[in-house]
DNA sequence: AATGAATGAGAGTTCATTCAT
DNA sequence: AATGAATGAACTCTCATTCAT
């Protein structure tokens, strides 16, 4: 990126950025499923051979997929600062984060959700797999478990469950493409659940 | 299932049972990725021929399997009445019907995610699997529009957006296959998101 | 035919005939290459099973339309008086006779240039087929000898030579399917190749 | 063929042309009918996967052998001058080619009648053939009409209808492969029936 | 770093034929 | 005489991978 490339005998690291761009994007099209060597190589405008080259095998480059998500996906949670946030702020930055995510790259939540599904059976992807999912569900299990404490969230939550249902809606909602909810409606709803009701005498 | 088959010279409609049976095994074991229609034959016992005897393609396989899938989880939810219930009740109906998917068909959770994967990108399992999910979804809707009516519930749902949530955890959950939260604590919580908070003053 | 078929339990005779003319249509819009016996069944109207029975083999079968063939090729050239004729009236009632098969039975010509070419290869269609182009040929050789005897036709013609340009005519008519000459205009080209031309001194 | 060839890596080019060769030879002996991509595979020396890659798909590889009819039998047609030359002359010489044809390969005129027959029924073979057909037949259609002006035929020829009735005779010369006639008496036929009557008078 | 050529293993599908009823 | 079910053998085609250059 800093320095113009020749397109012709790329150094390995650009090449494996573009090989791993290139072959998420077929993941979308066709699913993991229809991920073919060939199509990914032509897609970066290389030979099969010279694929081969920069990534050995399949295997390793579904691995290769799995990490550049899992870097992508990391990289969205760490931009801004979480200091001096209630609980429910803190809540609705991770919507926010959630619906730049679908705005901005709606690739990631579906190779996402093809990764997840090969990931059980495939120990060396869920070895990637899982600990971004268990990261994901745990800072919504510290959210929650921190509005117990300030006041943002009732009391009687369990955070644990609280935020599978968190992550599971959002799944979700990436899976059936806002076809049934808008965001926002979703998000005020998830909010409903973990908040007081307004008024218990009403 | 009833009489021992003799492996040879079954009806087709038996036959066409055993071989979407044995598909949804291969399935769960190794994803519709990994089904291959030599694995059906063998694992029902007959030629390869005679599979394609039976069902003509590969694709109106996959299609057996969905509709049988599809048989299986509309037989599930049609067995007790659910009349004069309160919308809790239903919602609670609604949970043990799951638990007991989960405990008596764990295949059918882990098939119908891969159906509904494959539907995004195949228009005829996607006009098999999604009435499917709409049918799942709205049973929700249903009973929170009720519950919030007859005081099961708040007042302030959004019953779409709620569906979706109630559905996702479900589904999070079985992805999951319970590593994270029991199924009645998480049953527990969904029932918390929709009922009022016992007491805002604590 | 003269009796009515009951459509069930047919007579083996008359199911052998409706198995050849449904072979010979096939024939005609798939070539021999295309022939299925399954497609032969499904037009008959039977079962794969009572093919078999019926004609033993696909062997079998192609001998069969064969010999069909030959039979009807046969009806054709025998119907009408020969006797009395000069040579080029026995010349023109051939060319009448091959504008009526190609009239009344298009598939007829179809069909013989089929098996011809797979009697190349096909010792048994050989036998049938191969007698069948001879006495095609020799009636021709037959009747140019007898035109050079009865002044219809030039002196120096080799008959076999003659003959041999003729049906190599017709059969390149045939294939050709008229695209390129009316059956008019060749038969009166080859009328002139045989007899004097009109004046030498012209 | 005029290097050993290593069987080993040879290009792209060379390959083509060894395949379609094989291919033509197998259609001799089995038909196009009986011309499957492993014998030719086999007799190339390459692996099925090879074959492939250099010929996509056998709908490639009939039209590749379709192609490779069509510049050998240009290439014979070619070669000499064909200026100053009477009418009778050039069709003396398109004999002549007819004949080396026949003795250098006879393998083309078998080649060409399958081909011909396929492309019947396949419109990517007819594009390649048809042209083929029509170039061969208006060739004759060329000489006649000269020789009618130069007065080396009869002034009564009707040049389709006889260019029609050489290419036939010549064609079902080669489907006979010679058994009836021999060719000098063929061509002597040919001649005398766009010739003249020597004498009229006798 | 790159590539054209090659390959083994295996995929879905087809077809004439047979068997039990 | 008829049929549904079954089958072995074969077919074209695909794919990740390797090799020589």
């Amino acid at each position: 990126m800093h320095e113009l490339p020749t397109h012709k005998r790329e150094s390995g690291d650009d090449r494996r950025l573009a090989i791993a761009a290139a072959a998420r994007d077929i993941i979308v099209e066709k699913g993991l499923e229809g991920l073919r060597t060939r199509d990914i190589a032509a897609r970066v405008g290389i030979n099969i051979a010279t694929l081969h080259y920069h990534v050995p095998s399949k295997e390793a480059l579904v691995a290769l997929v799995a990490e550049s998500i899992r870097n992508d996906f990391k990289a969205q949670s760490r931009r801004r600062s979480r200091d001096n946030k209630t609980a429910l702020e803190l809540l609705r930055m991770e919507f926010e984060d959630f619906a730049e995510s679908i705005t901005d790259m709606p690739q990631l939540i579906v190779v996402m959700a093809e990764l997840s599904e090969r990931a059980r059976r495939d120990d060396e992807i869920a070895a990637i797999m899982s600990p971004l999912g268990d990261f994901w569900r745990n800072q919504f299990v510290q959210i929650l478990g921190k509005g117990m404490t300030d006041g943002s969230f009732r009391p009687d939550i369990d955070p644990t469950a609280g935020a599978l249902m968190i992550t599971g809606a959002l799944s979700e909602y990436g899976r059936l493409r806002g076809r049934f909810s808008t965001m926002p409606t979703l998000f005020a709803e998830l909010e409903r659940a973990f908040t007081r009701s307004p008024s218990s005498q009403g």
